[in-house]
DNA sequence: CAAGTTAATGATAATGATTATCATTACTGA
DNA sequence: TCAGTAATGATAATCATTATCATTAACTTG
């Protein structure tokens, strides 16, 4: 039961995560598929997030701020610059762990890893 | 200006976090530190977990539900159950990326790694 | 294809974590 | 000791996110 039916909206809301390299806010999603699907509620936005990230589909990227997200699923990392807040890809080699911890008794499905510092702009 | 005085609230809160290793949210520092002064306040908790924070001496762990907090600011990594939200400290090497990022002009001062899966609890 | 079932939506209220406000308290340096 | 002001406690406000609920619209089955 509780079968997934199609909606416009999740779809929406998914290609326009596939589109952008930006990682934006739900707010962020929320404003930019208004204008394919002027009739979206922000609420929708935020249930089809979760349902997208829950399918594998998307990514989310808790910050401290509000999370951001990320429609491009391959691993990959990203970087926080610490003045603007800006998320961005960064183009490094996976850093997947190596050893194995020790004295852990769990089980190690994922990781996330982020980088932190200034970016070109806020450097100066 | 803004010269930093002594408070024993201030103090009650970083030595709770630093007597601690189960990355407690603010609200659990909280509960912990009213033993020792009864008066405090949870926006006392919150202020001084922010200045603390600030000055390098404890570690805030964004999580995507309540923020955590380390009072060990050694470089180390940290596990998240996703059954039962515990964060555990992980035994493992330094994750430090050996080879700079391409096509970025920022600079990275720092990084966080979180790993994720279920807890040697949550595996039964 | 029409009708019935129910997932999904839009609007909005509610929640939970965190921050801001403000009157009062208590460090600290003169 | 005392003036100046950082810090506190209490609580209101904010912000992101989730829950609620009546309505709409996918699907499915006859």
């Amino acid at each position: 039961m509780a079968t997934l039916r199609n909606s416009k909206q999740r779809d929406a809301v998914l290609k326009d995560l596939q589109l952008r390299y930006d990682h934006p806010t739900a707010e962020d999603v929320y404003l930019s598929v208004k204008k394919a699907v002027p009739s979206i509620s922000l609420a929708t936005v935020y249930r089809n997030l979760k349902l997208l990230e829950s399918e594998g589909l998307i990514i989310r990227i808790p910050t401290g701020d509000s999370d951001r997200y990320d429609g491009h699923t391959h691993n990959h990392y990203h970087f926080t610059c610490k003045y603007c807040r800006k998320v961005l890809d960064l183009d490094i080699a996976d850093q997947s762990p190596v050893a194995e911890p020790k004295d852990f008794d769990g089980t190690i499905t994922g990781h996330s890893l982020m980088f932190f510092g200034l970016c070109s702009k806020c450097k100066k």
